[in-house]
DNA sequence: ACCCACACGTGAGGC
DNA sequence: TGCCTCACGTGTGGG
């Protein structure tokens, strides 16, 4: 009888149990003897709020069961117990994954730190009276000759080569030297499995990647 | 806690069903009644073991409530809906690292990928017979010059450059050139703030960070 | 038969 | 006062 608004959403266990306990539809002993006895029924005010907590505490604790990829059991304890563990789990993994990052970071900090050290490149540069300058000569049909002359910073040279490198073009007999805040950097080059280089292209190719890094 | 010594005891099941029935809420004393006098004591068998279970779930919502930061209160409710939103929370951070940190590590696959392509270093040089080699020269009071072959191999020359950075060494007109599987890096180096370097000191030194890197 | 987990109704106590 | 939360002992169904 108090049973007909139940909107309960349950699972198999706790579902089961209510169906049945509907469907056989015998009541608690000390509720139905004090209901026969209808003189004094007595019914003490907090049974629906109660029955309403419980009913609330029942889903939220189900919602939590629902949330928690990893369940051992759905036995009341067990929900907690893994909710516990989970919640632990997941921190841990925060931890370590934030520690790597962080890490990540400090290094990337560092380098930075290093780069204050290069500052004044371009004005040893032009004391200097040097200019940049990109020059790409025909060797023979598949090799070319280039001479770049840049500003000195840190990484560039790497950036350098390993862009080339993913356009595909391999660099012999590298030569790099760095005075005077520039870099001076010769080099053959020819183009990956026959590929042809022309000089024109290179060169602006060249001069893209240079004012990428 | 203090439930241990905790001597009221059930009713037993006649007493129960009386109360209800007469609706005279009297229960627990005559709960602890029943126990004072033993010709009763029904006991029911189950209120030890139902004891504990109470117990050991209202310790286990306390350990939930303890791992848990975020804690708006601490009813029994309230701590099962604040741990939800806390494992969702932490879901959400994980979910959140994990993809920066993946995305990271695809940018240093990507350059791993480029290393590669360059295992065979080693194999070049020894078929040109290069052999590796660190020399030291005097220049002048201040001033040394150096020269070094090494195998070559990613991110050295920048690493080494690096290293001596650290240890105070000032590099002058480096030159590098890389051919047939090896770096050939020539260098005037002094000290900075007018450290004085020694020629053995300075070679073992150049050993050691090339033997690092 | 036993054991376990749950829902129930109720009184106590805090605010 | 009333409202809300909790612990209690118990009945009951499933394994």
């Amino acid at each position: 009888m108090e049973y007909e608004n139940d909107d309960r959403l349950c699972v198999s266990m706790e579902e089961f149990f209510l169906a049945s306990e509907n469907g056989c539809s015998t009541q608690r002993m000390g509720r139905k003897r004090s209901y026969d006895d209808d003189t004094r029924e007595y019914k003490s005010k907090n049974l629906e709020i109660e029955r309403r907590r419980r009913e609330k505490l029942s889903r939220r604790l189900l919602m939590l069961r629902s949330i928690n990829p990893i369940i051992s059991n759905m036995n009341r304890g067990t929900i907690i117990v893994d909710a516990i563990t989970y919640i632990e789990k997941l921190q841990h993994e925060v931890q370590s994954l934030s520690h790597q990052l962080h890490q990540i970071e400090a290094t990337s900090k560092e380098t930075a730190k290093v780069k204050t050290h290069e500052i004044d490149a371009v004005e040893e540069m032009k004391n200097w009276g040097i200019q940049e300058e990109v020059s790409v000569a025909q060797i023979n049909e598949n090799k070319l000759w280039v001479k770049i002359i840049i500003e000195k910073k840190r990484e560039r040279f790497s950036k350098l080569m390993e862009a080339l490198n993913n356009f595909g073009i391999e660099l012999m007999d590298t030569n790099l030297t760095i005075a005077k805040g520039a870099f001076l950097i010769t080099s053959c080059i020819q183009g990956k499995d026959d590929k042809k280089l022309e000089i024109h292209q290179t060169k602006n190719l060249l001069q893209d990647i240079i004012s990428d890094i």
